[in-house]
DNA sequence: CGAGCACCTGGAGCGCGCTCCAGGTCAAGC
DNA sequence: GCTTGACCTGGAGCGCGCTCCAGGTGCTCG
């Protein structure tokens, strides 16, 4: 049985390209190098030509920085924690309350969110009883 | 009966001042009169020295937009509900429109808020684990 | 009367997080 | 051999949403 149709060489080219990574993780190559740059990820191996390669693991970090991004942690604090997770075990506890600071960040903005879809509700409720019985109509 | 310490004039100075009202609504006085430029308010009514007066209205309005800016909508876009709303009643469909595609937003933010959050605490609960038992790590 | 304070205007500046660009290297395909 | 395309680097540029500044006005208080 042929092995891996990418990885059939015996100098073992491993990993995807940047390109690759960016279309599997939905981050742009610009900034998985901008990444790099800040520490946001640890520097990425080379092919022989220079060009970087993405493992599994490298992916799924940068799965996982793209949710801390998208609920608003700054770079500087994922770099941080990408920090402590390079420098190994005995980081672990800073990590947990890294992370369980951001979790409560995170079910608080959830909360601020869920409020403000209430009173979009009300409002919407509102303008579609002015829209019906165009009457009773107060002010906004 | 006093009728109110603060308006016990004949010339009926109304409305609260640009630090009343960002006293009241937690947005800066800068941001009020940014807002007023680019249309996000309309033009506010100034006593005889030049001081912009904020009446209730405004306030709450204030209010509202601070929620659709904290929900992620952008400037521009309050800027042209506020216009809808600045024209008046026949805008109510276009307006509720807005809205209800707001609120699409924002629920789709908690949906993938609420996803990195259990990301988070199984995240979480693996590091606690691996601090009780030091042993059975894989690698994250 | 002088000091202090809140407010005014127009415009420049800034922090964030990328994004884009110029100029170059390398590998593959025609 | 030449073109094409993905990738490289260092650094400049940008869009957003304010924020800050200089220079000035006017009210109030001691």
């Amino acid at each position: 049985m042929a092995p891996d149709a990418t990885t059939n060489d015996s100098t073992a080219e491993t990993g995807v390209s940047i390109g690759e990574a960016s279309a599997r993780t939905g981050v742009s190559a610009d900034a998985l190098r901008y990444y790099e740059r800040i520490g946001v990820l640890a520097p990425v191996p080379r092919d022989a030509g220079g060009r970087r390669r993405y493992d599994a693991a490298t992916i799924g970090m940068i799965d996982f920085v793209r949710r801390l991004r998208s609920t608003g942690m700054g770079v500087e604090d994922v770099a941080a924690y990408a920090g402590l997770v390079r420098r190994g075990e005995g980081t672990v506890a800073e990590r947990r309350a890294v992370l369980e600071r951001h979790r409560d960040h995170v079910a608080a903005q959830v909360e601020a969110l869920a409020e403000v879809l209430s009173v979009l509700d009300r409002k919407i409720g509102h303008y579609a009883d002015v829209e019906k019985g165009a009457a009773l109509d107060c002010d906004d």
